[in-house]
DNA sequence: GGGCGCGACTGACACGTGTAACTTGCTCCC
DNA sequence: GGGAGCAAGTTACACGTGTCAGTCGCGCCC
């Protein structure tokens, strides 16, 4: 490559990385690039992180909850948006207990982690000093920096709450996620629908845990009227469809005898007899900024600030 | 880490990789190992990349279209499957357009490429070239080698239609998807539909699109009544759920209008009025094979075979 | 007793890159 | 005329690993 450019190989690794304080003619310049389109060359990647420390690959850990739609959607505009800052995103699946030493990020050594949840600030130390730029622990509990997703979480509840209380519902009710592993949206959602209720001066949500089934969601439902409860916030759309089947058990209908709002827009909430209002969020947006955060992380810079009342929208159907 | 176990950084790389031919008496290898745990030492991925030209990183690349959570389920399973073989499984979603020179290959350099679809001939020799030991293009024309998961698609689509009829329908409809980008599954499943309705000789099936809508589904179903169907297999439950919805616009009820059945199993088909009939993979034999496929090219050793009828099965609803 | 094989280990090189330090013309100013 | 300064490159080293070729004792056999 550098022979067939006729120039060193230092003055190559110049040219291709725009090294500042370094000048380059432009006609060498031109045949540097121009040897590299006709070899199709590209750079080693391997040698590169061999030799800065630090890949510019952009690692994101999924839990081993199952992922829906709403993640993926995220994981594809997380990868556009750091494929246009010159950084490769990457998603590693599975449990924890498939990675025993935590040898991936040492293996890998990224340039920004990203996960939902899972990091004690231990790990995320041990992982600062492997190198790793930046850590974003997307959601749980700790300090707020890193934690760029509990408030758009905490939004959607607020969303949920507001929007029942507006069409004068006065006693609400929450339909909480059978699985232990979502707990931490669940959570940040509750909150978000408490502080709602709060806001609005009503009492507190009435809880009840739903497991996706209809048997399960039918004896919620009895609970909820006999309690007096006239509108539920369901955790997303799956378990509001749960209620939907236990109502339709009890001979219930919506908005009638429960208005009903979900999360997620999955395409079955609008198939739902009757359609299903549900909270919808921006992924797009949600991914423009994380992908900001890493880089400014990576490159230096400000650290973007997430107007998390912009990012989620409700979207109303007829079971409100 | 050689030093402190008191022997050359030789001996280390043989007693960590196990080296084949290389005698290492018990109690250098015991040092070693005692010096590494302590250490808490990991190899350098990026080193050992560098000078084996090839990484045990085994890349999967996502197609653009939204992934649910059968897709999810299956990067879960292999993601764990990879691990215990001492491999690392990464994910890359989103679209080709995102990598330009198609660099990310390169930059990688991985030991295997999964994808779901989108190789030409010429792609695969490309990366071939590059050092990557396989390339895997699950679905597509093509030779069959490659093409590891076209077998199981068909296979579903003719359990669909083997279990209709054997209900004893004779004339049998297929909800064809809207999107063009599911294509690639939406192809053999109804081959397999085709070929199921050829075995019992059956019509060929009657096949409309069907948008993820209730009016453009009614539509459909009128169009189906009118042509004396009597029972709809639909792309996957998504499309179904639309079939349904279109049924019930129509004044309809299943299984007595039509009788319909979908794929995947999502807890949606559960909850629906009336419970989805519908086909579920067991992804995890899925995942298994796959990687054994992968372990089989890069580590060297027979390439097992996938039994596509062992992994599909019917779930068996009201909806038929 | 000398050569040979063998177990156990070490020395040295190569992989492809980033970058600090150095060279070489050339211009410009005192 | 000569040194300072700068543009335009080049040389050389380091990153951490896998692995080939050697080295060094030591027992064994003819």
């Amino acid at each position: 490559m550098a022979r067939i450019a006729g120039v060193s190989r230092a003055t190559v690794s110049y040219v291709l990385n725009d090294t500042p304080r370094q000048t380059i003619s432009g006609a060498t310049r031109a045949r540097v690039l121009d040897a590299a389109a006709t070899l199709g060359y590209a750079p080693s990647a391997a040698a590169r992180t061999l030799r800065t420390g630090r890949s510019d690959v952009v690692l994101c850990l999924l839990p081993d909850w199952p992922i829906g739609q709403e993640v993926g959607s995220l994981l594809t505009h997380l990868s556009t948006e750091f494929a246009a800052a010159g950084l490769t995103f990457v998603v590693h699946p599975g449990t924890p207990a498939d990675r025993p030493g935590g040898d991936l990020w040492k293996a890998i050594t990224p340039a920004a982690v990203l996960a939902f949840t899972g990091f004690s600030d231990a790990g995320i130390a041990a992982l600062r000093a492997a190198g790793v730029a930046l850590v974003v622990a997307l959601l749980g509990p700790g300090p707020r920096p890193h934690r760029e997703l509990q408030a758009t979480q905490e939004r959607i509840g607020r969303l949920q709450a507001a929007h029942l209380a507006d069409a004068g519902h006065l006693r609400i009710g929450y339909a909480y996620p059978d699985d232990a592993r979502v707990r931490i949206f669940a959570e940040p959602r509750l909150d978000g629908v408490r502080a709602g209720c709060a806001e609005r001066a009503l009492p507190e949500p009435e809880v009840h845990t739903v497991a996706v089934d209809a048997e399960a969601a039918a004896v919620a439902v009895r609970a909820w009227r006999s309690a007096g409860v006239t509108a539920v916030c369901a955790y997303n759309d799956e378990v509001a469809l749960a209620v939907l089947a236990g109502m339709r058990d009890t001979g219930l209908d919506a908005p009638a005898g429960l208005a009903l709002v979900g999360v997620d827009d999955l395409p079955a909430a609008r198939l739902a007899a009757p359609a299903l209002t549900t909270v919808t969020t921006d992924q797009r947006a949600v991914a423009a900024h994380l992908a900001a955060t890493v880089v400014a992380a990576v490159r230096g810079g400000e650290r973007p600030v997430l107007d998390a009342a912009a990012v989620v929208r409700l979207v109303r159907r007829a079971s409100t």
